[in-house]
DNA sequence: TGCCAGGCGGATT
DNA sequence: AATCCGCATGGC
């Protein structure tokens, strides 16, 4: 087993990083995923599985104070830099955000909190099984996903399972998905990895923001909103604001002059009163404090 | 119990 | 282009 420390250069906090809805790839040996959120998770160990030179390998990290420690298969650190978007500049990232109540608390609730920057299939397949869906459910079907058609990985005198590659989960039959408790998402997931496996790269999308997000739309399953969360938390298009229930009913009541009807529309209204370039930082601020 | 959850695809208008 | 509807599943 490797193991290292990253030395954190500015404000951090690991649990909402990973505990706040962006990625469904880490989990909690300790099983405690989702539990009191708000509270710092001190210095829990988190997992996940990740692909280093197209080899599958396991990350296991944990915060104290201003390091994160971490055992791995593998040199951790690049990956762990990628990751959890570590070279962030939250307070000038800040910077740029309104300055009302909302904000602010969000801010302050889980300040350190930083966006993820998740693989773009894993990410893509996760937002899909997102519709409709409770955040710790979301989790749950990934880690089923994984244990049925991943490669296993030996770590530390365990197995693990490496999240399923497009041609993997290619594979599965709808009724396999169903079994998972995907329900009607099942068909959308394997469709979808039918489309990558035959070719369709999600992370080869256009530069402009918006035509990347209608591009990502030729995925099974994938509408406005799931493509605007592949590029906020895959992609690193940070001027995203993926408008779900949760930010709907926030603009109903803090910024109604933001609803401008069509999703394109409010979602440019709603980018610009976030701050344009970050606005995708704000929301996530924002959807993890009201949720 | 009925409602709702990080919505989407397809049909209808 | 906008609107309506059906769709699985589980927690409250």
């Amino acid at each position: 087993m490797e193991r290292g420390v990253v030395e954190l250069s500015g404000p951090f906090d690991l649990q909402s990083t990973v505990e706040s809805g962006q990625s469904y790839l880490w989990d909690r040996p300790d099983g405690r995923m989702y539990e009191e959120t708000g509270v710092h998770g001190g210095d829990a160990w988190y997992e996940t599985t990740a692909r280093v030179d197209g080899e599958p390998a396991v990350l296991r990290i944990r915060q104290v104070d201003d390091r994160l420690e971490w055992e791995s298969t593998v040199e951790a650190t690049p990956v762990l830099r990628e990751r959890l978007r570590l070279d962030d500049d939250l307070p000038a990232i800040r910077a740029t955000a309104p300055d009302d109540d909302i904000v602010r608390d969000a801010y302050d609730a889980y300040w350190g909190m930083h966006l993820v920057c998740d693989p773009p299939f894993p990410s893509l397949i996760s937002f899909i099984c997102s519709a409709q869906m409770r955040v710790s459910r979301i989790h749950g079907m990934q880690e089923r996903l994984r244990e049925a058609f991943g490669t296993p990985v030996e770590f530390d005198g365990e197995t693990y399972h490496a999240y399923p590659t497009p041609e993997q989960l290619a594979t599965a039959s709808e009724e396999e998905l169903r079994d998972l408790s995907l329900g009607y998402r099942a068909p959308y997931v394997r469709d979808t990895a039918r489309l990558v496996a035959d070719g369709e790269d999600p992370g080869d999308v256009p530069e402009d923001y918006e035509a990347a997000r209608e591009a990502l739309t030729r995925f099974v399953g994938v509408g406005q909103k799931v493509a605007d969360c592949v590029l906020l938390f895959s992609l690193g298009f940070l001027e995203a604001v993926p408008l779900d229930t949760w930010i709907r009913t926030t603009i109903e009541e803090y910024y109604p002059d933001c609803d401008r009807g069509t999703y394109a529309d409010t979602s440019r209204a709603i980018r610009t009163a976030f701050g344009g370039e970050y606005a995708g930082y704000t929301q996530t601020y924002a959807f993890h404090y009201l949720r």
